[in-house]
DNA sequence: TTGAAAGCGCTAACAG
DNA sequence: CTGTTAGCGCTTTCAA
């Protein structure tokens, strides 16, 4: 194994210089640098991470807790985790997955170990055993979504968190609908774990909707689905019986998404004549439905790679903090049309 | 921070008999062993991961490299990923996520830079540049997928591989059908970027279909499709005319159920009685297709748990090598019937 | 059964 | 601008 070491004496020079060349922390004269770079390259030298962390206590890793839960939307956990990885690798840190499992053992694990020099949390839950410990740590964190109800509320927490607003992405899409004419919204909400779990963004999204109807004067209904067919199709059927001039659907539940325009289409409801479906999903999915979806996006890359810059920032000294909301945007495609039409 | 030396102190020892008690490496009287327990316990002491590493050469940390390449579906890949790191876990080793991005990059800073103590390799290419880095490593690797077209070739390479067997699992889903009765099969394959770039398991189902084919006198189309809904259906009407005696469907392309099975209950195709469809899909999507379907399973979890566990092997010196192919498994479920059905 | 001591490879004062 | 030196916290011979 090559060391700083050999470099140094491959080099004619003494190893601090050769430590401070690759740190950067003091002016090298430019032969010198040169010099070294090039023993660096002959010799293939890496530093050894365990080395530097033991001397510098700095791992440059970041440990990126998943969740791993039920009700839970693959894709975008996955996108958030690689927008982690990649944001992270682009500033010089690795990432260390851990799952949600192991709790707060978790965390402290990271902690008393330096294991990583800060961490990600996902999926965190308004009453999760994880936020005492991360409070009290020493490293700093961040939660991709927020602690609380409401972003003062998480504010007060103390602890840094980045989200989607979904308060006003649920509002965005009643909008939306009131603005073409439609009066009787349902909800297709994410399956009831999720709602019971207390994973605070489903909550604030029904919160936004119903302020939102509330204030144009709409109608809104709302039921907790399941992703499987069987249980989209219940749901919707009950839901048209039960108020019969329904003629916009919003959906939040990636997985239902094809599920219900399969029924719709089944059922002879054409999209938009008959009803309009405003999706909150991610753009990927919207765009490739079968029938291209008017949606709030999830901006899971944006979501992953904020968090790792303001764990970075954090680290360098600037300190950046409290909650960052994401503003949603609504982007119109296929799926929603004029409220008149269906009356036609 | 709480070090050996002050667990040393409080237990009236040496380092080394607390570090040995750690390690058990060698025997302790029961008298120290407990008291030295009781003081790390009171003073809440964790080993410096990056002091052990640098000491011990063992980081006690896998990487896992991810592919982040287009076409390929997410949830298996995440599902993999998750049972790495549980499994990973349960043996007393963290995670380490690269993205496939760095490329053989990667795996020269993992060796020299002493990051991990071996790594997880998926979704490789039968070119991949990162095989030659990993033939010359000192330390262990394993791929998840196999590293070239057949078993014997990728025993060749010398690198340690698991992977379902998908010659066999093609060759499975047909004589399914062909003992049902069917004689004309269509295939739903991949998007063609994946055959394009060599990945083997496509390609080694297609040789398994073929072969099975051959060998039970069927008929045997095959389409690659992406995985929307006018892809497939596009697909799929060419298939019904140019073969109008179609009956079975095989489907390996999880993103293709759904459309496709939406497809066939628009154009009037009962499922089983006129289509037979068998997927190649995690159980997960096979049970909750709007018809649950007859399927062979990818065992993501068992592929995930197997890599880790040879490699801990390996690791610990026990080293069983060379490639594991994962025997298919069959569920009949509700979308495949007799071919009689279909000609009444 | 236990201790003493020499590193592992790198960083960061402290000197010049 | 560069070198000297003392650790960082742990493992592991070598001695007792």
């Amino acid at each position: 194994m090559v060391t700083l070491a050999d470099v140094a004496r491959h080099a004619g020079v003494s190893a601090s210089t050769v430590s401070y060349v690759l740190s950067g922390k003091r002016s090298i004269s430019a032969p010198t640098r040169e010099r070294i770079q090039h023993s660096i390259d002959a010799l293939g030298y890496r530093p050894h991470a365990g080395a530097r962390a033991l001397a510098s206590s700095r791992t440059d890793v970041l440990a990126l807790m998943m969740p791993l839960r039920t009700g839970l939307y693959v894709p975008v956990t996955m996108e958030i985790a690689m927008a982690v990885t990649t944001t992270a690798r682009s500033h010089g840190y690795d990432v260390l997955l851990l799952t949600g499992e192991e709790g707060s053992e978790a965390v402290r694990r990271v902690e008393g170990s330096a294991v990583a020099d800060a961490m990600i949390v996902m999926d965190v839950g308004l009453d999760d055993p994880r936020l005492p410990c991360l409070q009290e740590a020493e490293r700093p964190s961040v939660l991709i979504g927020l602690p609380a109800e409401t972003a003062e509320a998480a504010d007060a927490t103390g602890l840094d968190s980045v989200d989607l607003d979904f308060g006003a992405a649920g509002a965005r899409c009643v909008e939306h609908l009131a603005g073409l004419g439609h009066t009787r919204i349902a909800v297709l909400g994410e399956p009831p774990a999720v709602y019971e779990r207390g994973t605070g963004f489903a909550a604030r999204t029904l919160t936004g909707l119903r302020a939102a109807a509330g204030a144009h004067g709409v109608g809104l209904l709302h039921r907790p689905v399941e992703g499987t067919y069987a249980a989209v199709a219940a749901a919707v059927t009950r839901v048209f019986e039960e108020r019969p001039g329904t003629t916009g659907l919003v959906v939040q539940n990636e997985a239902a998404v094809e599920p219900l325009l399969a029924l719709l289409r089944h059922q002879g409801r054409a999209v938009p004549e008959d009803v309009s479906v405003v999706a909150i999903c991610p753009d990927q999915v919207a765009v490739h439905a079968s029938v291209p979806l008017t949606s709030v996006s999830v901006p899971a890359q944006e979501m992953g790679r904020l968090a790792v810059e303001r764990l970075v920032a954090r680290l360098s000294g600037g300190a950046p903090r409290g909650t960052e909301l994401i503003p949603p945007r609504l982007t119109p495609r296929a799926s929603t049309g004029p409220a008149s039409a269906s009356v036609s």
